[in-house]
RNA sequence: AGGACCAUAGCUCAGUUGGUUAGAGCGCCACGUUGACAUCGUGGAGGUCGGCGGUUCAAAUCCGCCUGGUCCUACCA
């Protein structure tokens, strides 16, 4: 083995191997176990949140596959409708000076399939390297030919049973897009507006009750006046329940609106008058439908002002009886432009009363950036109570189980209050909505113009033209558990892999995609898509910020893997800029974050790291700190690694039969180790990967490498040992080491492979050439191998040896010079553990006499430490600084009586000692007398050094 | 406005059902190249567990209030 650890000489290598040799690939034995990875955008490339949950996959996927189960982790790209056209549209735009309109659908579209293909591979390429052992051979695509099957199917029956429905409804609207969009891609920003507060001239010669000609209403969109069709009062306002029924002449329109009583009219508001525009605002939309009133749409698809207004009654059908003309000065002018028109105009026209400045919200559509537009467009919507009834239940009876359990509540909340899903879209890229029309506008929803033909018996020679419009990206990606094991039809796949295990996602798309798989799942399979949800938190950097282009902030994963240097990556943060103004801020604190660059971590590194900090459903801040402590122990791992060999290679390792003896520390170590596979296990089944990384950590470090390598050196090296302790010694080296490398695997599976597969022979765990750590079992814990009598004496000496170390540090002693030592006081067993552990003590106390003294009175002045009732013994009068030690000795007595007074305290309280439960009580009676020896021992050796 | 989560060492975080002398890593200080590892070893300093109150023999842990932070949902005519 090098003499360093490099990864990035194992880490492709192994890859490529697992790939090559179908490791990945269900078993076909025992017990299913399945996760359907959430399909990342086809054109993306992987971030800290792909690579965080990529890891958590993998260890899972990689643990369970170990435990002998039937393990199948589904690979696939979703086509991502709205940021893959927009990409894509941009680079035609840039390559080609033309737009999507001046290519034309097909062609278009072909230009998507292009990139897809020159850039698909962009992603995939990440993800194996960062370890995934996804099947490859059975990636999909949610837009392959089984995908648009699935979701033909979906959309037809669902359409059969009324539960897709078509009609002309107020929908977000992206005017950037042309697209609608569904709430959820809809994102409120804070803003600062103005409310201006306008005068509606009553009509018919009406006055208010105090006398005025015109109510009072005010608005932070002054354009939608123009689509006004009624003002509002509470049916409880006294003020102006003469006024009910009455009419408003529309100022600079002109039209004669109602006023009707509405409970959406709040009399603490401003005035109690509302304006209620249907066809331009949601709220206004409800009171529309209360009150029968028209749907006066004065907007384009633009947004700007149209030339003659549309009107409809709430079932969508144009209205005669409405006079749809608009003032000419507006026509054309975009959604802003006209507010400020309007609002000079009312204010000429002496009716603006007052202009508020509010903070308000206002809604953008989270692709384009654009302001949405509530907007009365035909779409296809889903109906979604009847399918969330029992997409609740499955949740509440437990068939679905989210972890951490909070995450239920936000479910819970949201699905009780769900609206209708509009699922069109107004895009070429997609799954296109396979319903026809013919000339008179009827649709025919089927899964293909012949069968909409043979369904409804239309003539061969009607003509019929599809629906422009394409779905939801989530409709699609809805179906992802089921769809991707080959449904309409009944696999096998379906039989064995469904419902799937665990879905891991982040909380963002709860709403998004977890709440949808679960109804279509249910409704198209009557199962549920998973079992359990495992929940977790956004990667942000390390001072708690989003990680995004326009911060500068952003890290990419495969360079914390491969480094990159400083000037490279001050490129990649500040080249191709939003606002390039920033880039100058950005490129000097990138400067001062990494001035050395990146240095490369590997793989397994920053998997590790990743786990580590994967604390239940919060949010981590990435700690570039640990990224190098996790290097750093691979590196350890690899080193002790190549101890092991050094003296294991070659030699007889036990495993071909011979006497073998096992030391005290090979038992002890043993003993650890299955209390260490027991926690890892644990932790894994809890989803704890923080505290399953933490204790292999420990296992490795501070007792496999701190204290068991150091032990066995004694063994090893030493002359006098017998065959048979070596023998035992180098198998337990190894056996551990082996046993450690399956621990890690699922966490490090690269260097846990390539060292395994030295390791393995010698422990005689290895079946045959060939064999993968991959493929071996999970390592079980045996209660038979737990030896607490080993752990006890294991204790005792190191705490011996610390002792002496400490009395090393104290007294300024060369850590390589040797001492001599004496044991005292203490029981008949501590004199038995010197006299089994001499060759241990000396070798790593560096101690070239250690003696029992049987006589405490015969010792001669000495630096001493306690353990347990036993003191440890430094005879060194000459080497005592009588001040600085009595000055020590001083410090140390007043830590001990402040721990004697605090117990003594507890104990004295009567109801503590008839209270607490006898073994608390016991246990603080131990302590006492454990410090008050300490004290003695210290007030003894007080007296000694007062005496020089 | 409603809800969720968080607040523990300089930094990033653990702390299971209330009982530990409150832990880890990084950073910091001192010392150290004897044959796995300086990406290391040994020893050490550093915390009134955000604040106030309550329950309890006992609170970092349970309850209430407050402060600060993050996020979600809704509303803002």
């Amino acid at each position: 083995m090098d003499k360093t650890y490099q990864p990035e000489q194992i880490e492709t290598r192994w890859y490529e191997r697992w790939e090559a040799d179908n490791r990945f690939a269900p078993s076909g034995e025992g017990e299913p176990f399945s996760i359907m990875i959430p399909p990342p955008n086809v054109t993306g490339s992987l971030h800290m949140g792909h690579a965080f949950q990529d890891t958590i996959m993998d260890t899972l996927t990689r643990w369970r596959r170990m435990q002998g189960r039937n393990t199948l982790w589904q690979v696939g790209t979703d086509h991502a409708g709205i940021a893959t056209q927009m990409l894509v549209e941009r680079k035609v735009a840039a390559e080609e000076g033309k737009s999507r309109h001046d290519l034309g659908r097909e062609a278009f579209t072909d230009k998507i399939w292009e990139w897809k293909h020159e850039s698909g591979g962009e992603i995939t390429r990440q993800l194996r390297r960062m370890g995934a052992s996804v099947d490859w051979s059975r990636e999909r695509f949610t837009m392959d030919d089984g995908f648009y099957k699935a979701v033909q199917e979906v959309f037809v029956r669902l359409h059969e049973e009324n539960l897709i429905y078509r009609g002309k409804r107020l929908v977000n609207w992206d005017p950037t897009l042309h697209t609608a969009i569904s709430d959820l891609e809809v994102e409120n920003r804070d803003q600062q507006g103005s409310f201006w507060h306008f005068r509606y001239p009553l009509a018919d010669g009406v006055t208010t009750d105090d006398g005025k000609g015109y109510l009072v209403v005010a608005t932070t969109r002054p354009e939608t006046l123009l689509g006004d069709s009624a003002v509002a009062v509470n049916p409880e306002d006294p003020r102006y329940a003469s006024l009910v029924g009455k009419f408003v002449e529309l100022p600079l329109v002109g039209r004669r609106i109602p006023v009707v009583a509405d409970e959406h009219a709040d009399m603490e508001k401003g005035s109690g008058c509302v304006k209620i525009t249907p066809a331009h605002d949601f709220n206004d939309y409800e009171v529309g439908k209360r009150q029968g009133l028209p749907l006066i749409n004065v907007f384009t698809q633009d947004a700007a002002v149209r030339e003659t207004a549309e009107a409809f009654d709430l079932q969508g059908r144009p209205l005669a009886d409405v006079d749809p003309s608009l003032p000419a000065a507006y026509a054309g002018l975009g959604r802003f432009e006209a507010r400020e028109r309007i609002v000079a105009d009312m204010d000429a026209a002496g009716l603006l009363e007052q202009v508020e400045t509010v903070s308000n919200t206002l809604p953008y559509g989270d692709r384009s950036g654009d302001v949405i537009e509530p907007l009365l467009t035909d779409q296809w919507f889903v109906a979604v109570e009847e399918l969330a009834k029992p997409a609740i239940a499955a949740v509440e009876n437990g068939d679905i189980e989210f972890v951490p359990k909070n995450y239920e509540n936000m479910y819970f909340a949201w699905m009780r209050d769900l609206q209708d899903w509009c699922i069109s879209r107004q895009l070429w890229w997609g799954h296109r909505i396979p319903a026809w029309y013919d000339a008179e506008g009827n649709v025919y929803v089927a899964r293909s113009e012949a069968e909409a033909r043979e369904k409804h018996g239309l003539p061969a020679d009607l003509e019929l033209t599809q629906d422009e419009d394409v779905l939801d990206t989530w409709f699609s990606s809805g179906l992802w558990t089921f769809g991707t094991l080959g449904w309409p039809e009944q696999t096998e796949e379906l039989a064995t892999f469904h419902p799937t295990s665990v879905l891991v996602t982040g909380f963002d798309i709860i709403f998004f995609w977890v709440a949808r798989m679960i109804m279509m799942t249910l409704k198209f399979t009557g199962e549920v898509p998973f079992k359990q949800v495992y929940v977790h938190g956004l990667v942000r950097d390390g001072q708690g910020q989003k990680m995004s282009k326009s911060k500068g902030n952003v890290l990419d994963p495969i360079d914390l893997i491969d480094g990159i240097a400083l000037e490279t990556l001050v490129e990649k943060r500040t080249g191709n800029m939003m606002q390039p103004q920033k880039a100058k801020a950005i490129a000097k604190a990138t400067r001062a974050e990494f001035p050395e660059g990146i240095e490369p971590h590997g793989t397994d590194a920053l998997r590790f790291t990743f786990l580590s900090q994967a604390t239940t459903g919060r949010d981590i801040k990435f700690d570039m700190g640990r990224l190098d402590g996790y290097r750093n122990f691979c590196n350890k791992l690899w080193n002790a690694s190549r101890y092991v060999l050094m003296n294991a290679e070659g030699q007889d390792t036990g495993i071909d039969g011979g006497e073998v003896e096992l030391s005290l520390a090979d038992r002890w170590i043993v003993s650890r180790l299955q209390q260490t596979q027991a926690q890892v296990t644990r932790a894994m089944e809890e989803f704890r990967f923080d505290h399953a990384s933490q204790a292999l950590y420990d296992f490795v470090w501070n007792e496999y490498c701190d204290w068991y390598l150091e032990l066995s050196k004694p063994v090893l090296w030493d002359e006098a040992a017998s065959d048979a302790a070596k023998r035992g010694t180098r198998r337990t080296l190894v056996r551990v080491l082996e046993a450690i490398l399956r621990l890690a695997h699922p966490m490090m599976p690269f260097i846990s492979e390539e060292i395994w597969q030295r390791v393995a022979p010698l422990a005689g765990t290895r079946a045959a050439d060939g064999d993968s750590i991959m493929n071996q079992p999970w390592p079980l814990a045996d209660e038979a191998l737990v030896d607490e009598a080993a752990t006890r004496d294991i204790e005792w000496l190191k705490g011996v040896i610390v002792a002496v170390r400490n009395i090393r540090a104290e007294m300024n002693i060369a850590p390589g010079k040797p001492l001599e030592a004496l044991l005292t006081k203490g029981g008949p067993e501590d004199a038995e553990r010197l006299a089994a552990n001499r060759l241990f003590l000396s070798k790593l106390a560096k101690l070239e006499r250690v003696e029992w003294l049987d006589d405490p009175e015969q010792a001669p002045l000495s630096a001493t430490q306690l353990v347990g009732e036993m003191e440890v013994l430094v005879p060194m009068a000459d080497l005592i600084d009588k001040d600085t030690e009595l000055a020590r000795l001083a410090k140390e007595i007043d830590k001990q009586e402040k721990l004697i007074g605090g117990i003594e305290k507890k104990l004295g309280n009567e109801s503590f000692v008839a209270k607490a439960p006898e073994a608390v009580v016991e246990k603080e009676r131990a302590k006492l007398a454990d410090f008050e020896a300490a004290r003695r021992l210290l007030v003894e050796q007080r007296e000694k050094i007062e005496a020089l």
